[in-house]
DNA sequence: CACTATTATATCGTGTGCGATTTTATTTTG
DNA sequence: CAAAATAAAATCGCACACGATATAATAGTG
């Protein structure tokens, strides 16, 4: 048969399963501030620089809002986010932390060692892997 | 604000946005043949041999029955596979290829190279980014 | 300045993805 | 051999993820 049809010479499933294996580790640990991954990396890009508009937030967790938009809404209704319209352009919704929002970061500051941690690999391995993953992202896209 | 908590920082994001980015570039490449990019991985599987187990499908692709069953029973509605309880263990669904399923095989032996070409990156990129996925892959499960 | 094009967000439908629970069948054990 | 443990699938609920479409506001144009 036809190699290339053949699972084991996939090259694009390991990075799929590493990635559901990654979100799968962080899950236990995430649930303990109440958060998914990717409600955790839209507080991440927040607590970085707020507000942002829903469509930067977007861009830089390369997420359509389709995902976006629900994403913010269920952060909303915990109360981490507040959502205001753009008096200048009403077209623009602005995305700011509330004040529980902001204190969570204190408590999320443990999640990347634990995160480590529970991965069990080594630093030197994981640097390697996303300079790769980097470089064949940007070509990608 | 704590370096590690920056989106730049993190090793996992680059992971995920490329896994999600590799299933958006097989889907309108897929979408000819009518196969999402699980239920292509389930074909690949079945290709290779049939009948297997709905366990052996889930353990291959690293898909837990929650996801599995309902995937297959799309892919059953297609006309893609038949599900068999197994005569000596009635708690045994086997899993096997239509006629329809095993001709596909035909149409999607393009998918490998036409991928490649849409990702725009090297064979040694690729290479190189599959086996030290999988090393990582194989020392976090 | 009305008309068209563009932009920002929201909505809808379908398909994953997974934990938790349930159902049914087989195996183990007292 | 009956009761308990285990195993294989299925089911349920919730949260993404994305294409397609809709809605509303602003910008551009003749």
């Amino acid at each position: 048969m036809d190699e290339e049809l053949k699972l084991k010479s996939q090259v694009c499933f390991p990075v799929y399963a590493l990635s559901r294996e990654i979100v799968n580790v962080y899950r236990p640990i995430l649930e303990e501030i109440d958060l998914t991954y990717p409600q955790y990396l839209v507080m991440m890009v927040l607590w970085e620089n707020e507000p942002q508009k829903v469509n930067e937030i977007g861009d830089k967790l390369n997420l359509d809002n389709g995902t976006i938009t629900p994403l913010l809404k269920r952060m909303a209704a915990k109360g981490l986010i507040s959502r205001k319209r753009n008096t200048k352009d009403e077209r623009v919704v602005e995305i700011s932390l509330t004040e529980s929002g902001k204190q969570l970061q204190t408590k999320a500051a443990e999640v990347p060692q634990k995160v480590v941690k529970a991965m069990g690999i080594t630093p030197e391995d994981l640097m390697q892997l996303k300079d790769l993953v980097v470089k064949i992202l940007n070509r990608a896209k």
